[in-house]
DNA sequence: CCCCTTGCCGAAACCGGTTTCGGAACGAAC
DNA sequence: GTTCGTTCCGAAACCGGTTTCGGCAAGGGG
C-alpha cells in the first residue's frame, strides 16, 4: 500500500522531458490520505458502508488533488462507458439537415451535464443502420441510444429490445408502448394550421402529409382531420396527399390539387419542404402565395424564411428536444422505468407571409358558404 | 490457465434469462487454443516475436469465435481510446450547419473504416470551446481532434499543441506550418470566378470577402486580386468588402457597393450567406439578379438552389473533407509526420442563374473598356 | 561436444479502476 | 464480562486487455 512519493518524483521529472504529467489516479488520492484505493472508489461511489467523515475527507481531496476517475477504466468493470450513441442516417431527402446542429447541441449539453459524452456514427441505408447499431452494441460503444425519425415497425427498435440495450425515441412508438420517448405534438399544430386558415375565411383546404413510413404521419393526417371537424368543414378526399417529404413531391401533389374543378384555397403540408413544392406548383399555376393561395409548412427549415413570401411553419426547437432526450436516455441507463419517461412538447406556430384571406372566387363565394346550410 | 468449460457453460445458460451473452474475451480465444493470453495478444497486434504460424492459427480462431477486443480495455494500458473528437462551436452565423451532416457522414465513414469512433460536443463560444477540448483531453475521450473552421491566433491550436494532442486542420493554419490539414483552395475559386464574371464582359467587379478572423479570408481575398490582376483589370478599393458572413453583412455591404457613383456590375462573395444578401440589396435597388448584376457566391448553402434566380456558387464535397480529415488524423495519431499530412482539394463552379452577360452602360462600354491603354 | 544465438512462447506484472469478502473496533444487550 | 450486532475499512480478487521479462528448445558455429 505504501507507494511513497518515488513514483510522483518521477513523474515530475518526466513533465517537461516527454510526454504531459501523469495524471493523478486513485491510488494517489488513497496513498495521499492513508486509504486504500478500495474506500476511496466506494466513498465516490456513494457506497454505504463509508462514513460520513470519510467521505467528505475523501471528496475534499480528491477535489484538492483534481482526481477524475478514467471513464473507460471504470467501464471495464462496470460496463458502462458513460457515452450516449446516436446512429445518424442519411437520409435520400435531406430534410434533417438544418435540425441536426442544434439537435446535436442539445443532445450534446444534455449529456455532459451528466458527465456523458456523445458517440455519433453515420449510414447510408435502413440496412446499413441496424448493422452500424449491432456494431455499437457488440463493441459497447455506448450505454444507450437515441433513435431519431421513429419508423412505423422500426427495425432499429426491434434491434434494441432484443440486445436489452437502453434507447429512447424522438418520436412516439407506433404501438402505444413502453418507450422511453420525446415528441412533438404535430397533430396540435396541424389542428393549429387548420383553425388559423378556418379564421382567415378558408373553408377549402388541403392537406399533404409526410412520409408514411414514420409514425409521425398518422398524428399529423389525424390533426388535420380534427382541426377540419372541429371546424365543422367537410373534408375533401381528393385534397388529401400522402408521403410527400421532397419539393418535388411536394409540387406534385400540389400540382395535382391545383388543376381539381374545384382547387382548394389554402394547403397544409406536414413537411416544410414539401410547402416549398407547393410554391413552385403555385407560381407554375400563377398563383401568389399569402394572396392566391395560402401554405402553411411544419418543421421551421430556414430555407423557408428565404423564400417569398416567407412560409408560414411551425417551429420545432430541436434544441431542446435533444437536450430533453438525453436527460431521458440518462435517467433510463440508470433504471428509470420506461413509463415514466414519456415527454412531449407543442411546436411554436410562424406566422409569416404565406398566409391571407381567403379570396373570393365562385366555390368560396358567400353564396356558396351558405350552401352550408344544407350540411 | 485452465479455465475449462465451466464459465462458458453458465453463460449459455444466462443467455436466455438476463442479460445479453458474455462476450468472447481473449481468455476464452487462449483457452480454446492451449495458447496465453499473451500470446494471443501479441499475434494479434503483429509483435515480431510471435511465429506465422501461431499468429494464423490465433488470427483464424480468434475470427470463428467472432472475438473483438473490447476498445476502453486496450485503452487502459495502450492510452488510446479509438475515437477521434470533434467540438462543434455554434457560431452566431449559422452558416455552417447545412454542411454538417455530410461533415459527419465523411468523418465517420473515415473513422470506422479504421476502426475509430466519433466523440463530438458542442459549445456556445471560443471560452466555451476552449474549455470543452481541456476536459475532453483530461478525461481522454478522444486521440485526436478535427479542428474545423481554423481561425487566425487559433487558442485550440494553442491548446493541442502544449498538451501534445494530435489534431488535423479544416483549412490551413496562419503561419506556413507543420499542422496536418486539408483545404479547400478558395483562393482557386475566387480567381476562377473573376475569370468568369469576365469571360461575360464584365470589368467593374466587387468582392466581399468573409469573417476576416479565419485563415480563409486572406486566401479567398488574395485569389480574387490574382483573378483581376491574370484579367488585367484595376481593382477598385470601395468594392472591396471585409468581414461578411451572413445574409445582413453582405446586404449591407452590397448596398454600399450599389451606391457608389460608378456600382459594379458583379459581385463575388466568399460567403453564400453574404451573396444572399447581395440578392436583398439587389431587389431594393431595383436590379434583377442575373440581369442588371451578377452574383457569385462560395459554399453551396441549400437556400442558394432555392433563391431565384438559383445562386451561382462553388460547391464544396464536405463529405470528402470530413473522410480525408479523419484519415489524415489517424495516421497522425499512428506516428505519421505533420508535413507528410497536408491535403488540398478544389470547389467545383455550379453556374447557374446568377450570373450573365454584362449589360451596356456608361459605365462598363467598349468606350470605357479603351481606357484600359491607359494603364 | 559445448556454447551462444535466435526464435518463440509462458508467467506475471501492469493499467486504473470496482466489488466482494472478511475482520477489527466499538457499543449495546444480557 | 461475554456475546452479539453494527459500523467501517483493508485486503485481495477482478474486469479485459497489454507489455515486460525470462526461459526453453532448436540451430549454428567453433
Amino acid at each position: 500500500m505504501i507507494r511513497g512519493g518515488f513514483n510522483l518524483r518521477i513523474d515530475l521529472h518526466d513533465k517537461g522531458m516527454r510526454r504531459a504529467v501523469t495524471r493523478v489516479t486513485i491510488a494517489d488520492v488513497s496513498d495521499a490520505l492513508g486509504l486504500t484505493k478500495s474506500t476511496v472508489s466506494r466513498a465516490l461511489n456513494h457506497y454505504p458502508d463509508i462514513s460520513e467523515t470519510t467521505r467528505n475527507r475523501v471528496k475534499a481531496m480528491a477535489d484538492k488533488m483534481g482526481y477524475r476517475p478514467l471513464s473507460h477504466a471504470q467501464a471495464i468493470r462496470t460496463g458502462l462507458v458513460k457515452s450516449l450513441g446516436l446512429v445518424i442516417q442519411m437520409a435520400d431527402h435531406d430534410a434533417q439537415r438544418p435540425f441536426l446542429a442544434e439537435f446535436l447541441a442539445g443532445l450534446s449539453e444534455g449529456a455532459s451535464a451528466e458527465g456523458f459524452t456523445l458517440t455519433i456514427a453515420t449510414s447510408n441505408s435502413a440496412a446499413a443502420t441496424v448493422e452500424t447499431f449491432r456494431n455499437m452494441i457488440r463493441d459497447r460503444k455506448a450505454d444507450g441510444f437515441i433513435l431519431q425519425r421513429t419508423m412505423i415497425n422500426d427495425r432499429r427498435i426491434a434491434l434494441l429490445r432484443k440486445e436489452r440495450v437502453p434507447f429512447v425515441l424522438f418520436g412516439r412508438a407506433d404501438q402505444p408502448d413502453d418507450c422511453p420517448s420525446f415528441d412533438i405534438l404535430g397533430e396540435v399544430a396541424m389542428r393549429e394550421a387548420v383553425l388559423h386558415l378556418v379564421s382567415l375565411g378558408h373553408r377549402h383546404i388541403g392537406f399533404i402529409n409526410g412520409g408514411t413510413q414514420y409514425t409521425y404521419a398518422p398524428f399529423r393526417n389525424a390533426g388535420f382531420l380534427r382541426g377540419m371537424q372541429d371546424a365543422g368543414l367537410p373534408v375533401d378526399a381528393a385534397c388529401v396527399s400522402q408521403d410527400a417529404v421532397t419539393v418535388a413531391d411536394g409540387e406534385a401533389a400540389a400540382t395535382e390539387m391545383l388543376s381539381l374543378p374545384t382547387p382548394p384555397t389554402a394547403i397544409i403540408c406536414a413537411v416544410d419542404m414539401a410547402a416549398l413544392g407547393v410554391y413552385r406548383a403555385a407560381a407554375f399555376a400563377g398563383l401568389v402565395v399569402g394572396e392566391d393561395i395560402s401554405v402553411i409548412g411544419y418543421d421551421g427549415v430556414p430555407e423557408g424564411a428565404h423564400v417569398s413570401p416567407p412560409l408560414s411553419t411551425f417551429a420545432v426547437n430541436f434544441k431542446e428536444a435533444g437536450q430533453r432526450l438525453s436527460g431521458l436516455l440518462i435517467r433510463r441507463i440508470r433504471g428509470a422505468k420506461s413509463q415514466d419517461l414519456q415527454e412531449t412538447a407543442v411546436p411554436k406556430f410562424l406566422n409569416r407571409g404565406s398566409t391571407g384571406p381567403v379570396l373570393a372566387d365562385p366555390n368560396t363565394s358567400i353564396f356558396t358558404k351558405g350552401g352550408n346550410y344544407e350540411n
